[in-house]
DNA sequence: GATGAATGAGGATTCATTCAT
DNA sequence: AATGAATGAATCCTCATTCAT
């Protein structure tokens, strides 16, 4: 991956979460980038090829999220981790995140369910906790956990720990 | 509202649910219509007119979901009723509101925020029942409504009850 | 058909008979048609739907070409008539028999064979003529045929009648 | 002529012939030759230099088939050979003779009429024969050649003995 | 109210070509 | 001799929009 590469991604991360996929021209991304527009197509092969690549990234951070997961055995700190994850990503992840949300509208695609990744692990820890309904129980902690991520994604707030204690007191947590 | 002009925002609503609002062209909605492209522009100014009526006709879809909402006094009933909301919303709805959502995310405007509408009564009624924190718990409330309705937008799913009955059981209601 | 669309496919002919298909680009055509570049796509879809225009009204030239034949009987007449075709053709039609001459040779289609249209007629007065292998010599035909048409396309000859002689001298005609 | 040198040209007769010199791209000719791109512009200059370059081979082939009439006296077997040119040529030949045909209607140069090259012997040879017309004969004779040739490029035919008899017998020979 | 011909700016993409290594 | 990263001009095409009828 040559320096030029990388500044194209990091300016389609940034326009793309600011103007939408569609709203923002190869012309620009190449501008803010530094870089002729050309050479965007010779890297990545499409504007949706660049596309691709953000998401790509966006899964590799993903499962750089759940690594730590292996590691923990009790299932509520499983689920407690889970349900913190929305309220401790970074700025550049925010950004990933928002792209793709942007995107999921026009693209179906599986891919596009990106906490979906989450729901084996989620599933599990309710199985090991004897919750009489761990399919539903899952579904809504799902439902919850997407909707935390949409409110960070919106809202840049500063008491995550607030709202992770109440959603915690939701699950018994 | 000519006949013409209603063939046009439906076929609107429809191509923007599918293929976003940037991915349709104005030349598709006046074919799917079966009416000449010009006539958009003269009954909605511009593409972007077309979507301020979508907009439109959202709220007032929202503001007759919310009216029966002043004949319910006790804070408990006000609240189920709110939760049951996105579980409730029929075909067309569902369409108008993944074009809000669509465009959310180009569009920084404070009245894609559709279910903010809500917030007022939800606060007044977790004061009304004492909640210890009623502004927290407002904030999360509003969290999972939202993911929620993303749920539903997504999942076409058959199983409301069987959700609502879950999220109820975690606000106590 | 509109006026514009006409000068469109005018300039269109002069255009790609001098410097070929690919090396005309469409917003030079629309320079010398006196018309805006989208207009081009409007009217023909494609630069390709603008060439198909071309080939199409080459068929109908040359079956205005074979018109005249069916009125003829004696076979010696009609392959005389035939063979004379090339010699005659006007400054229009040589322009686009012109542009389908540089194209034939990336499009394979049998489209591009304009002279194969020929081919029954002459076949059916070999036959007539008792010859002893009208199809060999309805093969050799239709090369000289193309040959003589080539010739005139490249040299603008003003001989005509000399060269037509000589022509028919081979076939005993 | 280094080894690569050769395949970018092998490459390039098979992609012109197929494809057309505007619609073969210099990047295609690198991948289908195993070369780097830039290697074609360090051999050949330019994309045009390329073309030259197998203008000059076609010339050189084209000496190669004339040169066994040095050795020819009899001016019937002089032509009769020149007769049978086209219908002798190789796979490899065959190729080469599409590249120049297709390039032929953009490029106006004297040096793509390559059949001229065997005017004089068989305007020669007309003469010795004491034709009463040698010039328009050699003209005929020119025309005819080249519609055999364009035959040949376009039928892969198999009856090459066939066609020839037909022809030689047309002009006597 | 409605049409459809016409526009022109902008968009993604291709392509020949250069240059440092 | 050979590579491959990089360029920028040019190309085909789309699209929102206007306007005369």
């Amino acid at each position: 991956m040559t320096e030029k590469e990388l500044k194209i991604i990091n300016s389609a991360i940034n326009l793309f979460a600011q103007t939408g996929y569609d709203g923002t021209s190869t012309s620009i991304i190449a501008k803010e980038a530094g870089v002729s527009e050309g050479l965007i197509f010779k890297h990545f092969k499409n504007k949706n090829g660049l596309l691709e690549k953000l998401i790509e990234i966006s899964k590799e951070k993903l499962k750089d999220m759940i690594n730590p997961l292996q590691e923990l055995s009790h299932p509520k700190v499983i689920l407690k981790y889970i349900l913190s994850i929305p309220l401790n990503i970074g700025q550049q992840e925010k950004k990933l995140f928002t792209v793709i949300y942007g995107v999921r509208w026009q693209i179906n695609d599986k891919r596009m369910d990106l906490l979906k990744l989450f729901e084996p692990k989620i599933l599990e820890s309710f199985k090991a906790l004897n919750h009489n309904d761990p399919i539903s129980e899952t579904r809504t902690f799902l439902m919850i956990l997407e909707g935390t991520l949409l409110y960070v994604l919106q809202n840049d707030s500063q008491d995550s720990l607030l709202i992770l204690d109440n959603l915690l007191e939701k699950f018994n947590l």
